[in-house]
DNA sequence: GTTTTTGTAGAACATGTGTTCGACCTAGCC
DNA sequence: GGCTAGGTCGAACACATGTTCTACAAAAAC
Protein backbone atom coordinates (compact mmCIF):
# COMPACT_ATOMS: atom_id res chain seq x y z
CA UNK A 1 0.00 0.00 0.00
CA UNK A 2 1.66 3.15 -0.94
CA UNK A 3 0.31 6.57 0.41
CA UNK A 4 -2.55 8.14 -0.86
CA UNK A 5 -2.86 11.61 -2.39
CA UNK A 6 -5.13 13.74 -0.45
CA UNK A 7 -7.13 13.83 -2.72
CA UNK A 8 -7.47 10.17 -3.06
CA UNK A 9 -7.83 10.44 0.99
CA UNK A 10 -10.65 12.63 0.65
CA UNK A 11 -12.74 10.48 -1.98
CA UNK A 12 -12.65 7.47 0.52
CA UNK A 13 -13.19 9.84 3.78
CA UNK A 14 -16.02 11.12 1.64
CA UNK A 15 -17.12 7.38 0.67
CA UNK A 16 -17.53 6.19 4.16
CA UNK A 17 -19.36 9.06 5.64
CA UNK A 18 -21.58 8.93 2.97
CA UNK A 19 -22.16 5.36 3.18
CA UNK A 20 -22.45 5.54 7.47
CA UNK A 21 -25.02 8.23 6.15
CA UNK A 22 -27.39 6.91 3.48
CA UNK A 23 -26.53 3.40 4.28
CA UNK A 24 -25.43 2.61 0.10
CA UNK A 25 -22.19 3.76 -1.78
CA UNK A 26 -22.18 7.48 -3.44
CA UNK A 27 -21.91 7.29 -7.41
CA UNK A 28 -18.73 8.77 -9.16
CA UNK A 29 -20.79 11.88 -9.87
CA UNK A 30 -21.45 11.68 -5.99
CA UNK A 31 -18.19 11.95 -5.09
CA UNK A 32 -17.47 14.98 -7.86
CA UNK A 33 -19.61 16.84 -6.37
CA UNK A 34 -19.02 15.69 -2.86
CA UNK A 35 -14.74 16.34 -3.18
CA UNK A 36 -15.33 19.18 -5.79
CA UNK A 37 -13.39 17.41 -8.67
CA UNK A 38 -14.68 18.40 -11.95
CA UNK A 39 -14.52 15.39 -13.90
CA UNK A 40 -16.37 11.70 -13.52
CA UNK A 41 -12.93 10.36 -14.96
CA UNK A 42 -10.69 11.67 -12.49
CA UNK A 43 -12.94 10.07 -10.19
CA UNK A 44 -12.88 6.86 -11.80
CA UNK A 45 -9.36 6.98 -12.35
CA UNK A 46 -8.42 7.74 -8.30
CA UNK A 47 -10.98 4.56 -8.02
CA UNK A 48 -8.65 2.47 -9.83
CA UNK A 49 -5.83 3.38 -7.76
CA UNK A 50 -7.78 2.72 -4.71
CA UNK A 51 -8.78 -0.65 -5.84
CA UNK A 52 -5.01 -1.38 -7.06
CA UNK A 53 -4.03 -0.60 -3.69
CA UNK A 54 -6.38 -2.34 -1.85
CA UNK A 55 -8.38 0.07 -0.04
CA UNK A 56 -12.06 -0.63 -1.61
CA UNK A 57 -13.28 -2.97 -4.51
CA UNK A 58 -14.95 -1.88 -7.54
CA UNK A 59 -17.83 -3.80 -8.84
CA UNK A 60 -17.67 -3.24 -12.83
CA UNK A 61 -20.95 -2.01 -14.46
CA UNK A 62 -22.65 -2.26 -11.00
CA UNK A 63 -24.13 1.32 -9.95
CA UNK A 64 -22.51 2.52 -6.61
CA UNK A 65 -20.40 -1.25 -7.30
CA UNK A 66 -17.73 0.56 -4.39
CA UNK A 67 -16.70 -1.61 -1.50
CA UNK A 68 -15.00 -0.37 0.94
CA UNK A 69 -12.43 -2.85 2.14
CA UNK A 70 -10.49 -0.80 4.94
CA UNK A 71 -9.64 -2.89 7.63
CA UNK A 72 -12.89 -4.94 8.70
CA UNK A 73 -14.54 -2.26 7.33
CA UNK A 74 -18.35 -2.70 7.24
CA UNK A 75 -17.80 -6.77 7.21
CA UNK A 76 -17.83 -7.17 11.33
CA UNK A 77 -21.71 -6.68 11.58
CA UNK A 78 -23.63 -6.22 14.99
CA UNK A 79 -25.78 -8.46 16.86
CA UNK A 80 -28.55 -7.23 19.45
CA UNK A 81 -28.24 -9.54 22.26
CA UNK A 82 -30.70 -9.67 24.94
CA UNK A 83 -30.30 -8.72 28.22
CA UNK A 84 -33.04 -11.15 29.97
CA UNK A 85 -31.86 -9.98 33.20
CA UNK A 86 -29.65 -9.82 36.32
CA UNK A 87 -27.09 -12.66 38.08
CA UNK A 88 -27.21 -11.81 41.88
CA UNK A 89 -25.99 -13.95 44.52
CA UNK A 90 -28.92 -15.11 45.96
CA UNK A 91 -30.93 -15.09 43.08
CA UNK A 92 -31.89 -17.66 40.67
CA UNK A 93 -29.56 -17.35 36.97
CA UNK A 94 -32.16 -16.23 34.39
CA UNK A 95 -32.45 -19.25 32.11
CA UNK A 96 -33.09 -17.84 28.41
CA UNK A 97 -37.15 -19.09 27.29
CA UNK A 98 -38.09 -18.66 23.51
CA UNK A 99 -39.90 -15.34 24.53
CA UNK A 100 -36.94 -13.59 25.92
CA UNK A 101 -34.92 -14.53 22.62
CA UNK A 102 -37.10 -12.50 20.76
CA UNK A 103 -35.52 -9.23 20.31
CA UNK A 104 -38.39 -7.21 20.03
CA UNK A 105 -39.99 -8.41 23.49
CA UNK A 106 -36.94 -8.32 25.83
CA UNK A 107 -36.66 -4.77 27.21
CA UNK A 108 -33.45 -4.05 26.99
CA UNK A 109 -30.85 -4.89 24.28
CA UNK A 110 -26.86 -4.84 24.12
CA UNK A 111 -25.60 -4.01 21.00
CA UNK A 112 -21.80 -5.85 20.42
CA UNK A 113 -19.84 -6.48 17.11
CA UNK A 114 -19.19 -10.03 15.80
CA UNK A 115 -16.24 -10.99 16.86
CA UNK A 116 -17.49 -11.26 20.95
CA UNK A 117 -19.44 -13.95 20.17
CA UNK A 118 -17.90 -15.39 16.97
CA UNK A 119 -20.65 -16.50 15.31
CA UNK A 120 -22.22 -18.49 18.49
CA UNK A 121 -25.13 -19.81 18.76
CA UNK A 122 -27.95 -19.02 22.09
CA UNK A 123 -26.00 -15.74 23.13
CA UNK A 124 -27.88 -13.04 26.02
CA UNK A 125 -26.40 -11.22 28.61
CA UNK A 126 -26.86 -10.67 32.23
CA UNK A 127 -26.54 -7.47 34.30
CA UNK A 128 -24.12 -8.26 37.47
CA UNK A 129 -25.92 -7.01 40.80
CA UNK A 130 -23.58 -6.56 43.63
CA UNK A 131 -20.09 -7.11 44.67
CA UNK A 132 -20.28 -10.98 45.24
CA UNK A 133 -18.62 -11.90 42.26
CA UNK A 134 -15.39 -10.13 42.60
CA UNK A 135 -13.61 -13.28 42.94
CA UNK A 136 -14.16 -13.80 39.08
CA UNK A 137 -12.95 -9.99 38.42
CA UNK A 138 -16.53 -9.36 38.23
CA UNK A 139 -17.78 -6.26 39.60
CA UNK A 140 -21.25 -4.83 40.03
CA UNK A 141 -22.83 -3.20 37.18
CA UNK A 142 -20.75 -5.45 34.26
CA UNK A 143 -22.21 -6.82 31.64
CA UNK A 144 -21.78 -10.71 31.06
CA UNK A 145 -22.30 -12.16 27.48
CA UNK A 146 -22.91 -15.90 28.01
CA UNK A 147 -23.97 -18.84 25.87
CA UNK A 148 -26.26 -20.52 26.47
CA UNK A 149 -24.97 -24.56 27.28
CA UNK A 150 -25.20 -27.19 29.60
CA UNK A 151 -21.83 -28.55 29.86
CA UNK A 152 -18.68 -26.82 30.06
CA UNK A 153 -14.79 -27.46 29.22
CA UNK A 154 -12.51 -27.67 32.24
CA UNK A 155 -10.91 -23.91 32.54
CA UNK A 156 -13.63 -22.47 31.18
CA UNK A 157 -15.85 -19.61 33.34
CA UNK A 158 -19.31 -20.84 33.92
CA UNK A 159 -22.83 -19.60 35.68
CA UNK A 160 -23.38 -21.69 38.49
CA UNK A 161 -26.13 -22.55 40.53
CA UNK A 162 -25.85 -24.52 43.70
CA UNK A 163 -28.99 -25.82 44.31
CA UNK A 164 -28.64 -26.79 47.67
CA UNK A 165 -27.59 -23.41 48.81
CA UNK A 166 -29.83 -21.40 45.82
CA UNK A 167 -26.83 -19.55 45.37
CA UNK A 168 -25.60 -18.15 41.63
CA UNK A 169 -21.89 -17.57 40.55
CA UNK A 170 -19.41 -17.31 38.31
CA UNK A 171 -16.31 -19.44 38.57
CA UNK A 172 -13.95 -21.13 36.53
CA UNK A 173 -15.29 -25.03 36.34
CA UNK A 174 -13.09 -27.96 36.89
CA UNK A 175 -14.19 -31.46 36.72
CA UNK A 176 -12.20 -33.59 38.85
CA UNK A 177 -12.59 -37.26 39.25
CA UNK A 178 -14.93 -37.24 42.44
CA UNK A 179 -16.11 -33.99 42.48
CA UNK A 180 -16.12 -30.18 40.95
CA UNK A 181 -13.19 -27.78 41.63
CA UNK A 182 -14.43 -24.22 41.46
CA UNK A 183 -11.48 -21.77 40.53
CA UNK A 184 -11.98 -17.68 41.40
CA UNK A 185 -10.34 -16.15 38.34
CA UNK A 186 -8.22 -14.42 41.18
CA UNK A 187 -5.47 -16.90 40.51
CA UNK A 188 -4.39 -16.06 44.23
CA UNK A 189 -7.58 -17.14 45.74
CA UNK A 190 -8.38 -20.65 47.21
CA UNK A 191 -10.40 -22.76 44.96
CA UNK A 192 -14.02 -24.26 46.03
CA UNK A 193 -15.07 -27.97 45.99
CA UNK A 194 -17.99 -29.29 45.12
CA UNK A 195 -20.46 -32.22 44.62
CA UNK A 196 -21.16 -32.74 40.96
CA UNK A 197 -25.04 -33.24 42.26
CA UNK A 198 -25.05 -29.70 43.80
CA UNK A 199 -24.05 -27.88 40.86
CA UNK A 200 -25.99 -26.95 38.01
CA UNK A 201 -24.29 -25.34 34.82
CA UNK A 202 -26.28 -22.32 33.43
CA UNK A 203 -23.97 -20.96 30.74
CA UNK A 204 -20.68 -20.23 29.72
CA UNK A 205 -19.35 -16.80 29.99
CA UNK A 206 -18.26 -15.33 26.71
CA UNK A 207 -17.26 -12.18 27.57
CA UNK A 208 -17.50 -9.17 30.10
CA UNK A 209 -18.17 -6.02 29.90
CA UNK A 210 -17.47 -2.95 32.16
CA UNK A 211 -19.27 0.97 31.01
CA UNK A 212 -17.27 3.35 33.40
CA UNK A 213 -17.73 6.77 33.15
CA UNK B 1 -46.20 -2.01 11.60
CA UNK B 2 -48.92 -4.87 10.30
CA UNK B 3 -47.26 -8.08 10.03
CA UNK B 4 -45.44 -9.07 6.63
CA UNK B 5 -46.67 -11.33 3.63
CA UNK B 6 -44.02 -14.03 3.60
CA UNK B 7 -42.78 -12.19 0.23
CA UNK B 8 -41.93 -9.25 1.79
CA UNK B 9 -40.45 -11.06 4.80
CA UNK B 10 -38.61 -12.48 1.98
CA UNK B 11 -37.50 -9.48 0.19
CA UNK B 12 -36.28 -7.63 3.59
CA UNK B 13 -34.09 -10.95 4.24
CA UNK B 14 -32.90 -10.78 0.91
CA UNK B 15 -31.65 -7.22 0.73
CA UNK B 16 -30.38 -7.29 4.41
CA UNK B 17 -28.09 -10.29 3.13
CA UNK B 18 -27.36 -8.66 -0.13
CA UNK B 19 -25.97 -5.80 1.69
CA UNK B 20 -23.94 -7.60 3.95
CA UNK B 21 -22.89 -9.41 1.50
CA UNK B 22 -21.76 -6.93 -0.71
CA UNK B 23 -21.45 -3.62 0.81
CA UNK B 24 -24.69 -1.85 -0.92
CA UNK B 25 -28.22 -2.21 -1.70
CA UNK B 26 -29.58 -4.25 -4.21
CA UNK B 27 -31.67 -3.03 -7.74
CA UNK B 28 -35.11 -4.04 -7.88
CA UNK B 29 -33.62 -6.58 -10.39
CA UNK B 30 -31.52 -8.00 -8.20
CA UNK B 31 -34.72 -8.66 -5.88
CA UNK B 32 -36.52 -10.04 -8.70
CA UNK B 33 -33.96 -12.44 -9.12
CA UNK B 34 -32.61 -13.30 -5.66
CA UNK B 35 -36.47 -13.73 -4.62
CA UNK B 36 -38.22 -15.71 -7.61
CA UNK B 37 -40.63 -12.78 -8.39
CA UNK B 38 -40.96 -12.17 -12.17
CA UNK B 39 -41.70 -8.44 -12.23
CA UNK B 40 -40.14 -5.63 -11.08
CA UNK B 41 -43.41 -3.63 -10.33
CA UNK B 42 -44.48 -6.04 -7.97
CA UNK B 43 -41.16 -5.56 -5.84
CA UNK B 44 -41.95 -1.94 -6.39
CA UNK B 45 -45.29 -2.21 -4.87
CA UNK B 46 -44.18 -4.43 -2.06
CA UNK B 47 -41.21 -2.32 -1.34
CA UNK B 48 -43.66 0.55 -1.16
CA UNK B 49 -45.92 -1.11 1.32
CA UNK B 50 -42.61 -1.85 3.75
CA UNK B 51 -41.95 1.55 3.32
CA UNK B 52 -45.12 2.68 4.55
CA UNK B 53 -45.13 0.26 7.17
CA UNK B 54 -41.63 1.77 8.29
CA UNK B 55 -38.85 -1.40 7.62
CA UNK B 56 -37.41 0.24 4.67
CA UNK B 57 -36.67 3.94 3.66
CA UNK B 58 -36.60 4.28 0.03
CA UNK B 59 -34.92 7.17 -2.00
CA UNK B 60 -36.41 7.82 -5.08
CA UNK B 61 -34.32 8.03 -8.27
CA UNK B 62 -31.47 6.81 -7.02
CA UNK B 63 -30.71 3.56 -7.77
CA UNK B 64 -29.85 1.10 -4.87
CA UNK B 65 -31.65 3.82 -2.88
CA UNK B 66 -32.73 1.18 -0.08
CA UNK B 67 -32.01 2.18 3.34
CA UNK B 68 -32.94 -0.75 5.65
CA UNK B 69 -34.26 0.27 9.31
CA UNK B 70 -35.02 -2.51 10.96
CA UNK B 71 -33.17 -2.44 14.31
CA UNK B 72 -29.50 -3.76 14.10
CA UNK B 73 -29.23 -3.17 10.49
CA UNK B 74 -26.81 -0.42 10.07
CA UNK B 75 -27.62 2.36 12.08
CA UNK B 76 -25.98 2.37 15.54
CA UNK B 77 -22.82 2.11 14.06
CA UNK B 78 -19.31 0.99 14.70
CA UNK B 79 -16.30 2.77 15.59
CA UNK B 80 -12.81 1.59 14.95
CA UNK B 81 -10.49 1.93 17.64
CA UNK B 82 -6.99 1.89 17.49
CA UNK B 83 -5.50 -0.94 19.60
CA UNK B 84 -2.09 1.26 20.06
CA UNK B 85 -0.06 -0.99 22.59
CA UNK B 86 -0.18 -2.52 25.57
CA UNK B 87 -0.77 -1.47 29.21
CA UNK B 88 1.24 -3.46 32.02
CA UNK B 89 3.06 -2.39 35.58
CA UNK B 90 6.76 -1.84 34.25
CA UNK B 91 6.23 -0.18 31.52
CA UNK B 92 4.73 3.11 30.17
CA UNK B 93 1.82 3.89 28.49
CA UNK B 94 1.87 4.12 25.39
CA UNK B 95 0.26 7.94 24.51
CA UNK B 96 -1.68 8.16 21.14
CA UNK B 97 -0.06 10.02 18.60
CA UNK B 98 -1.36 11.80 15.40
CA UNK B 99 0.43 8.84 13.50
CA UNK B 100 -1.74 5.87 15.57
CA UNK B 101 -4.75 7.41 15.38
CA UNK B 102 -4.34 6.46 11.80
CA UNK B 103 -6.30 3.38 12.01
CA UNK B 104 -5.11 2.02 8.89
CA UNK B 105 -1.16 2.55 9.96
CA UNK B 106 -1.98 0.98 13.24
CA UNK B 107 -1.67 -2.78 13.81
CA UNK B 108 -4.66 -4.14 15.20
CA UNK B 109 -7.76 -2.38 15.32
CA UNK B 110 -11.33 -3.17 17.74
CA UNK B 111 -14.53 -2.69 16.37
CA UNK B 112 -16.70 -0.95 19.12
CA UNK B 113 -20.43 0.22 18.94
CA UNK B 114 -20.56 3.50 19.44
CA UNK B 115 -22.53 3.34 23.15
CA UNK B 116 -19.83 2.50 24.59
CA UNK B 117 -17.75 5.43 23.68
CA UNK B 118 -20.91 7.92 23.38
CA UNK B 119 -19.46 9.80 21.08
CA UNK B 120 -16.00 10.62 22.31
CA UNK B 121 -13.11 11.55 20.85
CA UNK B 122 -9.86 10.45 21.77
CA UNK B 123 -10.79 6.85 22.09
CA UNK B 124 -8.07 4.57 21.70
CA UNK B 125 -7.55 0.42 22.84
CA UNK B 126 -4.61 -0.50 25.46
CA UNK B 127 -4.01 -4.84 25.92
CA UNK B 128 -3.24 -5.11 29.85
CA UNK B 129 -0.37 -7.39 30.27
CA UNK B 130 0.17 -9.06 33.44
CA UNK B 131 -1.86 -9.61 36.40
CA UNK B 132 -1.19 -6.65 38.26
CA UNK B 133 -4.06 -4.54 37.93
CA UNK B 134 -6.48 -7.32 39.43
CA UNK B 135 -7.02 -5.07 42.18
CA UNK B 136 -8.88 -2.69 39.60
CA UNK B 137 -10.63 -6.15 38.65
CA UNK B 138 -8.74 -5.97 35.50
CA UNK B 139 -6.69 -8.90 34.19
CA UNK B 140 -4.37 -10.28 32.07
CA UNK B 141 -5.34 -9.67 27.95
CA UNK B 142 -8.40 -7.80 29.04
CA UNK B 143 -9.02 -4.80 27.00
CA UNK B 144 -9.55 -1.45 28.18
CA UNK B 145 -10.94 1.13 26.44
CA UNK B 146 -9.22 4.74 27.08
CA UNK B 147 -9.93 8.32 26.39
CA UNK B 148 -7.18 11.03 26.07
CA UNK B 149 -7.18 12.98 28.59
CA UNK B 150 -4.85 15.08 31.17
CA UNK B 151 -7.35 15.51 33.44
CA UNK B 152 -9.91 13.41 35.40
CA UNK B 153 -13.18 14.21 37.69
CA UNK B 154 -12.54 12.37 41.47
CA UNK B 155 -14.07 9.14 41.02
CA UNK B 156 -13.02 8.21 38.00
CA UNK B 157 -11.02 5.38 37.02
CA UNK B 158 -7.45 6.87 35.27
CA UNK B 159 -4.44 4.96 33.92
CA UNK B 160 -1.75 7.02 36.35
CA UNK B 161 2.10 6.79 35.58
CA UNK B 162 3.94 6.98 39.11
CA UNK B 163 7.14 8.88 37.97
CA UNK B 164 9.57 7.86 40.46
CA UNK B 165 8.50 4.59 40.28
CA UNK B 166 7.96 4.22 36.71
CA UNK B 167 4.98 2.31 37.49
CA UNK B 168 1.56 2.16 35.44
CA UNK B 169 -1.52 1.20 37.31
CA UNK B 170 -5.40 1.91 36.67
CA UNK B 171 -6.82 3.50 39.76
CA UNK B 172 -10.10 5.56 40.75
CA UNK B 173 -8.47 8.75 41.13
CA UNK B 174 -9.55 11.37 44.05
CA UNK B 175 -8.13 14.37 44.63
CA UNK B 176 -7.83 15.30 48.10
CA UNK B 177 -6.39 18.69 49.52
CA UNK B 178 -2.75 18.03 49.69
CA UNK B 179 -2.35 14.46 48.11
CA UNK B 180 -4.02 12.18 45.61
CA UNK B 181 -5.71 9.02 46.72
CA UNK B 182 -5.80 5.92 44.39
CA UNK B 183 -8.83 3.61 45.19
CA UNK B 184 -8.54 -0.10 44.06
CA UNK B 185 -11.89 -0.50 42.33
CA UNK B 186 -12.17 -3.63 44.90
CA UNK B 187 -13.40 -1.60 47.50
CA UNK B 188 -11.93 -4.19 50.44
CA UNK B 189 -8.93 -3.05 49.68
CA UNK B 190 -6.83 -0.27 50.88
CA UNK B 191 -6.21 2.93 48.82
CA UNK B 192 -2.38 4.08 48.08
CA UNK B 193 -1.82 7.86 48.61
CA UNK B 194 0.59 9.74 46.27
CA UNK B 195 2.41 12.98 46.20
CA UNK B 196 0.43 14.67 42.98
CA UNK B 197 4.07 15.51 41.37
CA UNK B 198 4.80 11.66 41.34
CA UNK B 199 1.58 11.13 38.94
CA UNK B 200 0.94 11.51 36.19
CA UNK B 201 -2.72 11.43 34.29
CA UNK B 202 -2.63 9.49 30.90
CA UNK B 203 -6.15 8.53 30.08
CA UNK B 204 -9.52 7.85 31.31
CA UNK B 205 -10.90 4.24 31.37
CA UNK B 206 -14.19 4.13 29.51
CA UNK B 207 -14.45 0.42 29.76
CA UNK B 208 -12.92 -2.83 29.72
CA UNK B 209 -13.69 -5.64 27.58
CA UNK B 210 -12.91 -9.51 28.77
CA UNK B 211 -13.05 -11.60 26.11
CA UNK B 212 -12.77 -15.29 27.42
CA UNK B 213 -13.02 -18.62 25.68
C1' DG C 1 15.46 19.73 -26.14
C1' DT C 2 12.13 15.02 -26.55
C1' DT C 3 9.54 11.47 -24.56
C1' DT C 4 7.02 9.31 -20.92
C1' DT C 5 4.32 9.41 -16.89
C1' DT C 6 0.80 11.25 -14.08
C1' DG C 7 -3.18 13.75 -13.50
C1' DT C 8 -7.16 16.57 -15.21
C1' DA C 9 -11.22 18.03 -18.31
C1' DG C 10 -15.19 17.45 -20.93
C1' DA C 11 -18.15 15.04 -23.75
C1' DA C 12 -20.32 11.08 -25.82
C1' DC C 13 -21.86 6.49 -25.26
C1' DA C 14 -23.97 2.28 -23.49
C1' DT C 15 -26.19 0.25 -20.06
C1' DG C 16 -28.13 0.00 -15.42
C1' DT C 17 -32.11 0.93 -12.97
C1' DG C 18 -36.28 3.29 -10.92
C1' DT C 19 -40.82 4.36 -12.56
C1' DT C 20 -45.17 4.09 -14.85
C1' DC C 21 -49.02 2.12 -17.14
C1' DG C 22 -52.38 -0.97 -19.04
C1' DA C 23 -53.89 -5.57 -18.61
C1' DC C 24 -55.00 -9.42 -15.99
C1' DC C 25 -56.29 -12.45 -12.09
C1' DT C 26 -58.37 -13.65 -7.82
C1' DA C 27 -61.27 -13.10 -3.65
C1' DG C 28 -64.80 -10.87 -1.25
C1' DC C 29 -69.12 -8.24 -1.32
C1' DC C 30 -73.49 -6.28 -2.83
C1' DG D 1 -74.18 -10.95 -12.47
C1' DG D 2 -71.39 -6.47 -11.50
C1' DC D 3 -68.27 -4.17 -8.52
C1' DT D 4 -64.07 -3.17 -5.82
C1' DA D 5 -59.57 -4.02 -3.57
C1' DG D 6 -55.31 -6.44 -3.41
C1' DG D 7 -51.88 -8.42 -5.97
C1' DT D 8 -49.27 -9.84 -10.31
C1' DC D 9 -47.30 -9.40 -14.96
C1' DG D 10 -44.74 -7.52 -18.90
C1' DA D 11 -43.17 -3.91 -21.45
C1' DA D 12 -41.88 0.73 -22.40
C1' DC D 13 -39.93 5.00 -20.82
C1' DA D 14 -36.73 8.25 -18.83
C1' DC D 15 -33.04 9.31 -16.51
C1' DA D 16 -29.07 7.74 -13.45
C1' DT D 17 -24.73 6.16 -13.80
C1' DG D 18 -20.42 3.48 -15.15
C1' DT D 19 -17.27 3.61 -19.07
C1' DT D 20 -14.47 5.25 -22.71
C1' DC D 21 -12.12 8.40 -25.66
C1' DT D 22 -9.70 12.50 -27.02
C1' DA D 23 -7.36 16.51 -25.63
C1' DC D 24 -4.39 18.89 -22.65
C1' DA D 25 -1.11 20.35 -18.94
C1' DA D 26 2.51 19.69 -15.64
C1' DA D 27 6.13 17.04 -13.91
C1' DA D 28 9.56 13.47 -14.31
C1' DA D 29 12.78 10.76 -17.01
C1' DC D 30 15.65 10.50 -21.00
Amino acid sequence: MKALSSKQQHIIDFTRRFWEDRGYPPTIRDIVNGCGISSTSVVDYNLNILEREGYIRRHPEVSRGIELLARSSARGYLLQVPIIGQIAAGEPIPVPTPDTWDITASSETLEVTEDLTRGREGIYALKVKGSSMMDALINDGDIVLMQYVNVVENGEMAAIWFKAEKEATLKKFYAEPDRIRLQPANTQMQPIYAEPDNVEIQGRVIAVIRHLA
